[in-house]
DNA sequence: CATGAATGAGGTTTCATTCAT
DNA sequence: GATGAATGAAACCTCATTCAT
């Protein structure tokens, strides 16, 4: 019935949606979260204001959808992690090393915790963090079980031992932000020592 | 005009400006820092708009001397902790405990990482903030090393322990922050023993 | 291409306008006059935004046809009401009645006015709008004259003692507008009394 | 304490106060209703837009102080000619009367209307709106039930024929908004004639 | 005929800062 | 010192209309 090549259109719309999420994390990056206005990211991603809202109710949603996909996303690469061969600390080495390398991980830690803590963010956004973020937990925390297990991972509740991890991971990363950088530099291998037993114990 | 006026004066002065930054920070911590506005700290703090300038320059001011404070006193804690009877456990246990007791610190580390982070923020506040940050990880790596020398720490560069020590805890401070609490309560004890060196090793 | 189709799109054509029409009207009644967009009649109509400018040159061309089918169609019941058999209190009565009886007549009614009074309408739909609420009065006032002269009704030019009694029922009809409902209820047969001759005067 | 003139400054307030609510009756009345923006009623009282939110929170606000000053003083109005000396039907025409001849009453009549029917005005405004209204009909109520007493009205619930006239006024009212007048005049002595009792009845 | 992406102006509101009093 | 009115830029969002497909 539709003139319009229905697929093609479907195509195009990811792709801007893409373009918009991508734009708007970039502007995050470089130029802080303070710049995050509607303004700036219809400019970055070339396209009206107004035309922003054929793809997101509301700057919020935004901002909601690029959490959405960051953690997503990161919850798949632990969890992938965690199902592959290899021992406990290898696995937390490579988890601790990919998320230090990864440019803009600032950039999504910030986000996390500029929604959680935004007056603006509803309430469901709040909770959808957070919950992601406890989910997110598991796979590290099935890692330190498996270390355990090994006798390699110093002992504790896993789950607890996971948030540790990650706090400090994420700890690490906000130091890393840009404009002002702590001239100290952090090595994946000391900090996974941290929580390996040590031989002989 | 008499001498007793002049001091007078100095004492409101200071008090005005004591009651300016208080009120901001409790702002930031009960309403959440989107909605800091002068206009806010000014009702808060029971004092006309116009006012508050007198006392500051601008906003950014109010909120770098918030933080100078904050760090400041953070740092004289640390310092005098340091200095204290005691061995580096207990050192890094009574720290790790003081600082997750305290309420409003996520506050406090929000604000560090906004400050540094946001556009408004001149690279001088940002250079101050960092600076300051990294002249009080020099207590803790100072217990770090004490620690070492009792055999009661992990081997490793002091300082880099000391941050590794720092961040752990301010990450795990902004999972607390309010609306949306991650579910997982973090034991100051479990957390310092991660640094501890294993008896018998 | 057969004469057929011709048929057929025209009946096609007919229905898509009733049912842009339909739509908005019942969008006016539902949610209110401020929500009346072209996206949400399009919406409503189950049509695309851009169809809409096939059957209407613009919003404005909507909302001008609604009215004068409203107006058309009360003109037609009017009209027939005064042809009818029975004396002038009965024809008025059963005017009065069916008018408060009739849901959404407010609508018409604030729309009306709206139109009247908004800037965006032209002078034209103005002047349309109420050259046509004029002529309506025409058969009310034959409606009064007829019961002038059976005695039944008060004295007075009959056009302007129909334009009361049609600014009274429209008065009565804004009353009623949803969400604030005057607690008083108007009743047909005291308000056409007062219209009335008395009996032995 | 305060160095300014307290006095003044409120004197001032209670001015600019009055020049935007003026301004904005006047644009509603000249420009129409749709017109009533921020932007308009700024420049019209001659303030910077954002100058307007040191008076009003909103323009919610705005409309509905508008409402409530035209209705509280119309219900004065209307009290006051109650308690005055003169039979009912002398009442009721200078009622009558002193409202059809008022300028801009159509702008009010239509706010009322606007506000009670918006999707934007708060329920509050709409109950608030409503029960004046009702609160209004009193005093017409009551010059309804002196006039029965003097055998010069029509028999009938008073409160009820009250009704029916205020709407009949308004509902006249309605009808002389300017753009496109019905080109009938309303005689407030016809008008009054309606609800008298005939004598010799 | 049908679609909905695109535009850009305009709406309401907030806010840091200045300034006359 | 003290006040709060005033400003103007910028934020978010809506909407009638156009146009390529």
């Amino acid at each position: 019935m539709s003139p319009r090549n229905v697929e093609k259109d479907l195509q195009q719309r990811e792709q801007r949606i893409n373009r918009i999420l991508d734009s708007a994390l970039e502007i995050i990056a470089v130029k802080g979260i303070g710049s995050v206005s509607i303004n700036h990211i219809a400019a970055a991603a070339g396209m009206s204001i107004g035309n922003m809202y054929h793809y997101f109710k509301s700057k919020d949603e935004i901002i909601s959808e690029i959490l959405r996909r960051g953690q997503t996303s990161y919850g798949e690469h632990v969890s992938g992690l965690a199902k592959q061969q290899g021992n406990a600390l290898d696995k937390l080495l490579l988890l601790c090393e990919s998320w230090l390398a990864m440019e803009n991980n600032w950039a999504y830690t910030i986000l996390i915790h500029t929604a959680r803590l935004s007056d603006a963010s509803s309430d469901e956004i709040r909770r959808a963090v957070t919950e992601r973020f406890t989910n997110n937990l598991g796979p590290v925390a099935t890692v330190m079980e498996q270390g355990q297990q090994e006798g390699l991972v110093v002992s504790g509740t896993p789950v607890e031992l996971a948030y540790y991890f990650v706090s400090l991971i994420q700890g690490l990363t906000l130091q890393k932000l840009p404009g002002a950088e702590v001239p100290i530099r952090a090595q994946a291998r000391s900090i996974v020592s941290l929580f390996a037993a040590r031989p002989g114990l």
